[in-house]
DNA sequence: CAATTACGCTACCGGAAGTAGCGTAATTTG
DNA sequence: CAAATTACGCTACTTCCGGTAGCGTAATTG
């Protein structure tokens, strides 16, 4: 056991996580999810496929790493609830506006529906996270959280797919004022 | 001209429009989204695969014809404001929830945030005509109805995505609660 | 030194989107 | 009826991508 703590024999793993997040949002941004092929991200990163492939199983599970990355841990800034989700929002929709982010969300999002495995990699290291932070700062039972996330989420990833911009300024307060009247 | 009018020569197109998009969504609700691939649906719809690129250009132009027919017309019921979007928000989500349709829709969005040629189908086929319906009946500006299109199918797709179910009752009905709040 | 583990590289497999070309079936027009 | 025309089924093919295997080599520990 205590697989992170024992330093073990052998070559150590070069530092390039970061190369390699960088060189994937990048190629999605620049070819869409499809086409931002292993191949693609390995020569962007200066890595080789098979290295990708020796630390994530999968595409999916790539893009999926690159977005816990991306996104980070939830930004809870206050005890005031308006105050809260107001900037959780407007850090939501920030981070979909990022270069290849919401490409990239909406493409594992997708390869989940029809994968399982995928499905649950995406919900446990990437939902589960922000549901039980949000559940605690806002003392909400986990279906109205889960609901919340839904609205949000799925509206910034709708606009983001139909018309691919991210949601302008306006409409994000618009969100906001909306989910606002709802949790209160 | 009058292409649709002149009888003109030669073999008449089948009538197997009907039996291809049944075979489509079952394909897509069995397979999911990637696995309904163009082979197993021509097998299934009994049609040779060839046949199906000789009446649309690529899968994702099929899954939105499919689509485009599964939805059918808006259903504008009323000229009461929240009975109207009461009604088409149970609607929709009813169609999501429909076998197949609720991935293949997630599917052909996010291919199409990757493929603009299919996003201007997707947004001229499939959403175009309802938000000139709702527009019209709600008398609203084309941003606002754009932003309620958005919140509305990006919820209920949202939902399907993450969990593989679509959106129980409750939740429709917060999502009714919340959208009048906001359109009244 | 030996042992161990990671990396780069090349080559490969399986499968899926989309295309080409042929023979044939179902029509309209003369 | 015959010719022209268009659609269908079928087989075969190309291209591309996700993912794997195996080898030689580099970096680390003991």
């Amino acid at each position: 056991m205590q697989a992170s703590t024992s330093p073990a024999a052998g070559r150590p793993r070069s530092d390039l996580n970061a190369d390699v997040f960088a060189a994937t949002l990048r190629s999605v941004d620049e070819f869409g999810y499809a086409g931002a092929t292993m191949d693609r991200i390995a020569v962007a990163a200066g890595v080789a496929k098979t290295t990708l492939y020796r630390r994530w199983p999968s595409k999916g599970a790539l893009i999926t790493a690159c977005l816990v990355e991306a996104f980070g841990p939830a930004p809870v800034v206050s005890e005031d609830r308006d105050e809260l989700l107001t900037t959780a929002i407007r850090w939501g929709a920030a981070k979909v506006a990022e270069p290849g982010v919401g490409a990239a969300f909406a493409g594992v999002f997708t390869d989940a529906v029809s994968d399982p495995a995928l499905r649950e990699i995406l919900s446990t290291e990437l939902q589960a996270p922000y549901l039980r932070v949000l559940q605690d700062a806002l003392g909400e039972s986990e279906q109205r959280v889960r609901f919340a996330i839904d609205v949000i989420m799925g509206t910034l990833l709708h606009r983001m797919g139909i018309s691919g911009e991210p949601m302008a300024e306006d409409d994000v307060e618009a969100l906001i004022a909306m989910v606002l009247g709802v949790f209160r």
